[in-house]
DNA sequence: CTGTTAGCGCCTTCAC
DNA sequence: GTGAAGGCGCTAACAG
């Protein structure tokens, strides 16, 4: 590894001192343009570049963020992440990623890593298993620059970057509706979840709303899994008032529901619609192909460093916690197109 | 932000110098065990954090390496780096991401940028777009450690890991002989890319190793669609010998084969089976679902990971250029499943 | 075993 | 507008 020029090198080519050379090409203002020129030539001539680690350590802006995620074999989190990068890069940040698996140790030791590469701030999307949250607390009492993108805690009082969960299931719900169906029914997840819940109170109201009858016995409380989709069809056809669609809480879940449909000889979308959330990339594949809910992925990756990057550069404000909350888009597909295409002029 | 102990400050406290501290917080040698453990004690007492900028300036090594991926929107290259990730996390490693997005100019860039952060090493999948190897050149004269991962040049004699397409396609293929297909065609993809060749080649020799029939009108030249998958079952079904299976080059051509059979209504995977390449995440989830090859994308990650991490340690010899060559695996579903169940117990 | 000294490469006062 | 000097925090070389 043959030695790099230092501004030491250039400044003694030059007949200057390191701290002009410096200047130069920091294009500091009081520094005349002839020797401005000169360095910057001579650095290009002498193959000049900075050394960040230095500079880091000098002035202490490591133009580096650290992100945490859950997985990168996610789908979701991939396309945020290349959101991320794609922005930082535009204004010159370097990401560092991490991946908490999640699991609250990991994610802990992700932020003493961020913390001991000195980054300018921090991205995360909380772990599932994380109870604990005395890790953000701490940053927060530190000052360091921190948003949650998709899952965050509202207690934290931190910024945030999140989807309109409640607005994709009522625009969800409400599309099946005026897709003509009448008796549709919610498959839900986990409520403990904050995204499902929201998600179970869109579909209420617009049910509500479009004066369509439900109940609670129209809720079927799943687990986000294929099979609790087709869990959810037995259940529903076992009713007295059969649906003529299904509203899922998310795509795995709708899976399961048009198997299960599709095994029960059920026409899909003529004799019933369905429709998930989240976009996963198999909807677009299966036949038919499944209605969904996109969550935003690479604009929730841009918009979360944005955020950073204006409260890394106007530094940590207690009084103002921003929380920017994405539009959901529905993308409209077979598995709810009842109507003829004539009909759709709107769509 | 408040400010940070230093070596100096328990230096102070116990009456030491930094050096000595330095040393004990490192493991020195020569160092009593005393010391070592009061420094460490004190360390945590004071809630000391090594700062790895300055550290890293001064020994020449940031524990960190640089990746480039073309885009963290693949799920391919995501889980490559779920796999990179964990195994630098496991080893005291950081990883900084960049995405070319298939540019050049990009992938460029990315590695100016490693360079400036003075990483110790590099991991690469090359962009599509590059047809200039002079950044890659410059890495290897400045003997930065660097490792290619799944997509490589050959011609520049640089360590990397990919997979074995060859045994892969030869696997699909004898696969669809022995599940009792008798005329098995093929659907390639850009003969220009050494991967889609060498799955061209494998199919060719399974089929003469097992005494198949095949000939160049076997073979049909799409371009890695769904659309071109529709295009070769009309081409293959055009022929007087007619297939009654198909292996295509990627799962996505595949998919459209399995559409356009369904549309024409041969049933899969009784009258003709169907198997691709690349463990697309959506052919578990379609019907039938997809028989496919698996590309070990994670082992990939991890083994790219622990090859570089060699060199870096071992440094740069021109003598050895190691490829390690993953075997793929089969993923074995109902498109290819024409035996009955009891007839398959060595499955 | 520990201290002294020096400096990694850069930036930032403070002078003039 | 430029130079001199110092130091960010750490580690390495040389003493002793």
């Amino acid at each position: 590894m043959s030695k790099r020029t230092t501004i030491n090198d250039i400044a003694r080519e030059l007949g200057l001192t390191s701290a002009s050379v410096s200047r130069a090409l920091n294009d500091h203002p009081r520094i005349s343009v002839d020797t401005k020129k000169s360095v910057q030539a001579k650095a290009l001539e002498m193959n000049y570049r900075q050394n960040k680690l230095a500079s880091s350590l000098r002035s202490g802006k490591s133009h580096t963020i650290g992100v945490i995620i859950p997985s990168a074999q996610i789908n979701f989190f991939g396309s945020v992440v290349h959101g991320i990068q794609n922005m930082a890069s535009v204004n010159g940040y370097t990401i560092i990623l991490y991946q908490s698996e999640e699991n609250q140790a990991l994610e802990q030791k992700a932020i003493e890593t961020f913390l001991d590469a000195r980054v300018d701030g921090i991205l995360v999307s909380i772990s599932k298993e994380t109870t604990d949250y005395s890790h953000f607390v701490e940053l927060k009492k530190k000052k360091i620059p921190l948003v949650f993108f998709d899952r965050n805690n509202e207690s934290l009082k931190i910024p945030s970057v999140v989807i309109d969960d409640f607005k994709g299931a009522y625009r969800a719900t409400a599309h099946l509706i005026e897709m003509g169906y009448r008796n549709i029914m919610h498959v839900t997840g986990a409520p403990h979840l904050k995204a499902f819940k929201d998600r179970l109170n869109g579909y209420k109201a617009a049910m509500a709303d479009y004066k369509m009858p439900y109940s609670e016995a129209s809720i079927y409380n799943g687990n986000i899994s294929i099979e609790s989709g087709k869990e959810a069809v037995d259940y529903f056809l076992s009713l007295e008032t059969k649906p003529d669609a299904i509203f899922a809480v998310e795509d795995f879940s709708a899976l399961g529901v048009m198997q299960r449909l599709k095994e029960l000889k059920i026409i899909i979308p003529k004799e019933f619609g369905v429709i998930g959330f989240a976009n996963e990339s198999f909807g677009e594949y299966i036949s038919p192909s499944l209605s969904t809910v996109d969550q935003q992925t690479v604009e929730m990756g841009k918009k979360s460093f944005e955020l950073l990057l204006e409260i890394i550069e106007n530094g940590v404000d207690d009084t103002s916690e921003e929380n920017i909350i994405l539009e959901p888009v529905l993308y409209f597909r077979e598995s709810s197109r009842r109507v003829k295409l004539n009909q759709m002029a709107k769509y």
